[in-house]
DNA sequence: CAGGTTACTGAGTGGTTACTCAATAACCGA
DNA sequence: TCGGTTATTGAGTAACCACTCAGTAACCTG
């Protein structure tokens, strides 16, 4: 990840990877197989920093409600709008038509994440459509939060927290 | 962009572009200069296609708050999201941290597309920093959509549109 | 301490990359 | 038809790429 934000994806080459982490870079393929591999797994590791951050806000959260604004939260906290995290995501979505495999992964994560949320929304009494219409609106407030936060380091995480907030106030009936 | 959507960027090299263009690679060379020049050509006729897209609507379109929806709609238009273009523009932004150049182009389109949306709104009698915040929300909306839409090509794009215009009735007071 | 598994390295290799350079072809106005 | 600009090419080059392979070191178990 420091890599591939400091060097950009194109010239993060196994051997600069390597040389980072102060390996030889057959160790690299030891572990990973391939480059394909590597980035598989550079991208898994990014959904389970969310992960982790979405369960422990969620347990500590009490109502339904608040588990799914906890949801929201997690994935706009400072943690996970570092640097190094959004723009190694975005440079990974970007490769989705040379690996496929990530396309899939994608797919599973986003879908889970989304039907969680939707999960939490209805057992705190929004109506189904409702929810789900919430929750992609959400969810793609959330995945253009990270864009442009990855195109632009001085944008302001608090500001951008807000204008999540400011949408979840005047769609959600009443909140925590 | 049909070498970057196809083959991905990693892959899109000089020569298979050149290839698929039925020209001499260094041809390239001689209208472009290197290759960071191409590519930044490539993201500002992407620009350049969605600035004729948002101006034919704004001038068809009669009310103030029209007009901005009208450059909310371009955005999302079918021939705005084709795979092509949004596969080409998220491996473009994908490319910032070795490109800071294009980072600049960003800035700027984004921050005039939003100024354009804001002063709409505003026309049209949202009080400013409802407008202000408006503006932020769709602009968000629409970058996650067009990621969305990279990722997925099977994503509908009517229905990727109807959570675009559901925000806009929800969030705008009245409107055409 | 023997022996098998795991961790790690260095030296290669064939292929690709962006880009240079010198040369030729086409065009175009006077 | 001349002369200069513009369009286009092919051959070449140094650097870099992902990945292989054969080998060594460390470790761990019985």
């Amino acid at each position: 990840m420091q890599c591939i934000t400091s060097l950009g994806i194109h010239k993060s080459s196994m051997q600069k990877i390597a040389d980072r982490a102060e390996i030889n870079s057959s160790l690299i393929v030891h572990y990973f197989k391939d480059r394909p591999q590597l980035l598989e797994a550079v991208y898994t590791h990014i959904y389970q920093l969310m992960d982790a951050e979405i369960r422990w806000r969620v347990k500590a959260a009490g109502s339904p409600m608040a588990k799914a604004i906890a949801i929201c939260d997690a994935q706009v906290c400072d943690d996970i709008l570092r640097r190094e995290v959004v723009v190694t995501w975005v440079a990974l979505f970007a490769l989705i038509p040379e690996l496929p495999s990530l396309a899939r992964l994608d797919y599973i994560y986003a879908k889970r994440l989304r039907s969680n949320l939707v999960h939490h929304l209805q057992t705190g009494g929004v109506e189904r459509s409702n929810a789900l219409q919430v929750a992609d609106e959400i969810s793609l407030l959330i995945d253009g939060l990270w864009l442009r936060k990855a195109a632009d380091a001085n944008l302001d995480g608090d500001q951008l927290r807000k204008t999540v907030s400011d949408y979840l106030i005047q769609n959600l009936p009443s909140s925590a």
